[in-house]
DNA sequence: TCAAAAGTGTTCCGAATACACCCATGC
DNA sequence: GCATGGGTGTATTCGGAACACTTTTGA
């Protein structure tokens, strides 16, 4: 890792030192799904600046780690969650978007099961909580502007991606799996039409198992076929809704 | 801009300007389409590091310059190009991908038809050269896994934004239409049947021109309806090939 | 027996597919 | 006239949309 004054930019000859003076962070909007809406994990801030406000799973990078690495240890360290599927959507880079400095942010996103996760708030989280999509609180830094951008991403993801098996329990009923389908598209399906489109991708496992303790006729439960998508994508096969 | 020790990173409680030392850059790639095939604008560096190599137009990013506009920035002062279409894909930050530091880049890609744009190099760019993707050369930097995303990102987009008309004259054949999209996509489509769907989809202005010095039936030429396609869009009409 | 949600079947329509075929031009 | 690419028409198939209907459970 070489740091000289013997590399030039030749825009304008300014020695390479003045160049490499930004600041690098990561922000996460970790996605869930709960009795029909799409949440976002927020973490409220315990240091400066904006303490006290809520704000993204971010903090700066090391510059002794690499970009994606950064990303999941944030993560780890906000909210104890890891191993998570983590991806980046968009790289924020206005001059005054951080006040301490020049801070480029990259967004990454993250989709998960709610039950199966608890967050636990540590390094300078205080607290983290879960808000609708639909009822957010003012966000530090550019933070609205950033999870804005990402819930786009998602629902434009989802349409050609089967991502949404993330958000629900391993085991679901065709309903759960409507009713997610629609809080993330904005509109509704009819139900016999929907449930014929999903099972005839042949992408889920019918389990031999029922819902339980509700009060009409029990749901067969069904698993996501992982394989066999990984499978029908080399074949050409491309997920639609 | 304000830069002080008085925060903190709470990781370690490292002083805040240890994590200031990052570079930041741009790379863009400059998609453009000729007979038949899929081109990339490459610009032969002559400038250290990998004086000699081809590499992206991509230059280091000015802390006092926003990330688009340094862009199109660095792509006007590279190849005398702009105002320009120019879209972030992606963010590429591993630890040793610039041998001058810990530089993080953010990829651009850009559309254009090539005809009508003439790039003159300069700055640090010896010369440039259109080269088909089918056939690239060695590339400086970690630049040949920045295009590789770059021509997967444009393969997936294509399919579902009608990006594809930047890459034509503005004046096209349904056939050089369709050309294009087989280039892209890597399939071959039914003549009449490519013809009926991008008809029936309403976005091209028939002109009342016919190729000219052909030998052969002249073709009738159309136009992108840019106006109606923002209409369609407002109304939920969804582009997809 | 009734409410509530699970689950099936059938009809209709429009879009995608697969072809066969005709047209205009230069040489 | 014939090669070349431009352009049209039609029959068939397939998937999506609309909607009526039956089934199973708990209370």
């Amino acid at each position: 890792m070489k740091k000289s004054n013997t590399y030039y930019i030749t825009e304008n000859d300014q020695p390479l030192d003045e160049y490499l003076s930004f600041g690098l962070s990561v922000d996460c909007i970790v996605f869930g799904y709960h009795k029909g809406e799409i949440r976002v994990l927020l973490v409220e801030r315990d240091a400066a600046p904006f303490k006290g406000d809520w704000a993204l799973i971010g903090d700066l990078v090391n510059p002794q780690s690499d970009l994606s690495d950064s990303a999941n240890h944030v993560l780890e360290r906000l909210t104890g969650l890891k191993d998570i599927f983590l991806e980046q959507f968009f790289t924020f880079g206005s001059i005054r978007r951080h006040p301490v400095g020049r801070v480029v942010t990259v967004g990454y996103y993250s989709l998960l099961k709610s039950k199966d996760y608890h967050p636990i708030a540590s390094s300078w989280a205080k607290s983290t909580k879960w808000f609708s999509i639909n009822e957010l609180p003012e966000l530090a830094f550019d933070h609205s502007e950033i999870l804005k951008k990402g819930i786009e991403t998602l629902k434009t993801k989802v349409r050609y991606h089967p991502v949404g098996f993330e958000l629900l329990p391993s085991k679901f009923t065709l309903l759960e799996l409507q009713d997610l389908y629609e809080a993330l598209l904005g509109y509704t399906f009819d139900k016999p039409n929907f449930r014929k489109k999903i099972l005839s991708m042949d992408l889920l496992i019918p389990l031999n198992e029922v819902q339980e303790n509700v009060s009409h006729r029990p749901a067969k439960l069904f698993k996501f076929d992982e394989q066999r998508y990984t499978q029908l994508r080399k074949e050409g096969f491309s997920f639609e809704f």
